[in-house]
DNA sequence: TAGATTGTTAATCGATTAACAATC
DNA sequence: TAGATTGTTAATCGATTAACAATC
């Protein structure tokens, strides 16, 4: 740990902005619902978001910096949360990491936005199977079941697809979306877990209409691998780092059940997998610059449960 | 259909209030986007969020009623969507629908509650196994990934569940949130497709847990009726109807994939399902009334491929 | 041309967060 | 008592919808 002697206070990573909470031992016994589970010495790290105890857990980076001014304003025993010192702290380090973001392009497009464009994709690609060849905004949202405005809104994000009076063409709104999610070109996903994608085969085929290919699959059962799924050897999760050194992989599904998912998240991450889809129902501990989507069967049924109450 | 020769015009389902577009055949030329895959005399009923062409789609009533002030106020042509006297009718009808769903209760919390409270649950379900017998909103955001603030506001709402200083207890809290989401009592859901059961053996624990039961196996392909996974008994969704009639199930998952899950989800519905997890892909018609959760793994395959572009 | 439908701005709505008095 | 943490109100933020001028 860096910072060893260290005044109680709140410190940042000097690498990445990223906001850590720092402990003294000394307000053990006023702030024992925060640090009970420690016993470290003076500066306990414990990040907002993550819960790590040393370093910071967003870059690893050991060397954090103690903001000494900090020192000063946090009373020895402070109300983190509320105060007003805190929030300020908080946003500022939020309000820097969004500009990040926004700099690196990408992400100002929100979640909800890439979600329902893919929406769109799907309606089109049926509305191109019926053999439409023009549709109105209002028509495709009938399909899609959301407004007609925020359709217009969406696309208009990326440019003039459309003819007043006419509508949208289908043929060329299924590739400017396909261009928009980067289904123009061949991509390669990894997918962990080789039962759950031998039950998978019937959707493969729709996946590789948008040239999304399954290009490896890994298991941690000894005895899965060895096995061929769908035309694939299943690989041991040793040979990853062999596997993505050679190829363009970016992308991962992690389809195992139990804790063991969050091991593995960790492992394929190290590797350069920047994006999972994580089937397991464990929450993974991964670096914010790695997106995740989370499907939790067991979760999703217990709102069912709430839904379906006469 | 009720209104043969009804002039252009917009229909309300004296039923049920459901809003249905009605296009006088007089405007094919004009309006020929919106009409050209119909062919009907007069009156085509073409349903805003459903598509439907004959009744209403709402409640499959054909008695539908024109309200006959309409022809002086719509124009031969009249542009729905964007028409302020169109914009009224719809808020119009919007807002009743409202107020019945919020006489009906539920429906007023909204979705995204119960879905952090089923995750609230898993967390807390951590931390009691853990051992820790308290919590603070700060701690238990940490560990879900939302503001404690979100956290408090969420529980309040169902009561006083916290103490001041102190936090909440973990076993109450668990006790409480099971309660609110109706997993006190025993609920049984069905599940529909054979091959996808039988790779979930790993989550269905977690699920008993939950008192969570699924109690009936349904497929539509022959080959898998009769085989018995996790000790029930595969059986035709031809035996649906005597299923439902003897037991308290209103919870279906439908697991097969391909265009079948439509019809599917028809047949259960009409046999008195009002909750569905669809994870078949493909989009599902059904009432109002009936809760659809979906996912679709294409789809969210698609959306990774945005995410990992580098 | 007349009418339909777009792209876009302003208005609305809902969800999240900050702040703080009340409370243990 | 002093300090921590709740429940709740007000402020903020973001997402959706309505409206309409521009355009084909």
């Amino acid at each position: 740990m860096a910072v060893q002697g260290a005044a109680c206070g709140i410190y940042d990573c000097a690498q990445c902005e990223h906001l850590a909470k720092g402990l003294c031992s000394g307000c053990v016994n006023a702030n024992s619902s925060l640090i009970e589970s420690h016993d470290s010495a003076c500066a306990v790290y414990e990040c907002v978001s993550k819960k790590a105890i040393s370093g910071c857990s967003n870059c690893g980076e050991t060397a954090c910096t103690l903001k000494r001014d900090v020192e000063s304003l946090c009373p020895m025993r402070s109300r983190y949360e509320n105060s007003r010192w805190w929030a300020g702290r908080m946003a500022l380090a939020m309000e820097s990491r969004r500009t990040v973001a926004r700099v690196n392009n990408k992400r100002q497009i929100s979640e909800r936005v890439i979600t329902r464009l893919r929406c769109y994709l799907t309606a089109l690609d049926g509305l191109a199977k019926e053999g439409m060849s023009n549709v109105s905004s209002w028509r495709l949202a009938e399909r899609v079941g959301v407004n007609a405005a925020l359709i217009r809104k969406d696309l208009s994000r990326f440019g003039d697809f459309g003819v007043p009076s006419f509508g949208y063409r289908v043929d060329f709104l299924i590739e400017r979306i396909r261009d928009i999610l980067g289904l123009d070109r061949r991509s390669k996903v990894i997918w962990i877990g080789a039962v759950s994608l031998s039950l998978q085969a019937a959707s493969i085929n729709r996946l590789c209409n948008h040239s999304c290919e399954i290009t490896a699959v890994f298991d941690i059962d000894a005895e899965q691998i060895g096995e061929t799924i769908l035309g694939l050897q299943v690989l041991s999760l040793d040979d990853i780092g062999q596997v993505l050194a050679h190829a363009d992989i970016h992308a991962a599904i992690i389809a195992i059940p139990g804790p063991e998912a969050v091991a593995v998240s960790e492992r394929i991450v190290s590797s350069g997998i920047t994006a999972i889809l994580n089937l397991s129902g464990e929450t993974l501990n991964v670096p914010d610059t790695v997106r995740v989507s989370n499907f939790d069967l067991v979760g999703e049924l217990l709102e069912l449960c709430y839904y379906s109450r006469p």
